[in-house]
DNA sequence: GCTTTTCTACGAAAAAAATCGTAATAAAAT
DNA sequence: ATTTTATTACGATTTTTTTCGTAGAAAAGC
């Protein structure tokens, strides 16, 4: 029986996000953040966490009194996740359009497109 | 003053869907494609369109007695808006990250490839 | 020790999204 | 002509998501 991950809501990614980019953080601290994008209160936050502990998508542990959170999967497990659903919902399924659209609109360096086309190179000689 | 174009929510892209891969249907053409993968009452989808008509995500004629939608945008400009929240919150801004891991995940055919290795040259060229 | 600040817990309200039932009516079938 | 079917409109309910206020207790500051 394979659980069933729920994909994050929209507030919850964005708290995701942080945990993921700075490792484990306290209720205070992702609060901060968080406004720095837009305004949230204090007990917003907290209650978010609280419920995506009970969803099992943040672990905790506890610091004398205050909670410590970190994000419970991969980002790399959410990312393809969110991105299956988009590929099919949006892209009708086809991954080069998908690839095509980013490419097109945002500017990569160097170095990333030879990533890019170093991956392209070994899916083809692995199709071959 | 630029509109601000509300972001479909889960149902309303499956909606879109149907309507940018068939072209303007009715209600009842795109429940009985919604029922193709989950199950859904006729006055839901109606309902559903209604709402979507309100916020001008689609437009609609009328064929008698019944109402045809239409997208009433195009396919790409939705792509861009999701794709860009998506890039940004799961992939933290990095397009190249996520460009591999669509395809990683994901077979691409030759042509594809082809497309796309043709679209990085184009970039390294104007980049330079 | 007393006061202020910083936490969590809990519950509830508000907002957003999704679902559906009923009514009215037009069209189609018999 | 009568009955059945198909369609929209409307309102309401349900479910999910987001937001926040209040209370109680620990910790920190004075």
């Amino acid at each position: 029986m394979v659980k069933k991950r729920n994909k994050p809501t929209e507030a919850e990614l964005d708290i995701l996000a942080i945990l993921w980019e700075q490792g484990p953080r306290s209720v205070r601290i992702v609060n901060e953040e968080l406004n720095k994008t837009r305004r949230v209160g204090y007990t917003t936050t907290l209650k978010q966490l609280q419920i995506m502990h009970e969803k099992g998508m943040v672990s905790r542990e506890t610091d004398g009194r205050t909670h410590i959170y970190k994000a419970a999967h991969d980002r790399e497990e959410t990312q393809k996740q969110l991105l299956d659903r988009l590929l099919v919902a949006a892209f009708g399924g086809s991954a080069s359009k998908l690839v095509m659209q980013v490419l097109g609109n945002h500017s990569s360096s160097q170095k990333e497109l030879d990533e890019i086309k170093a991956l392209i190179k070994k899916i083809e000689e692995e199709g071959s």
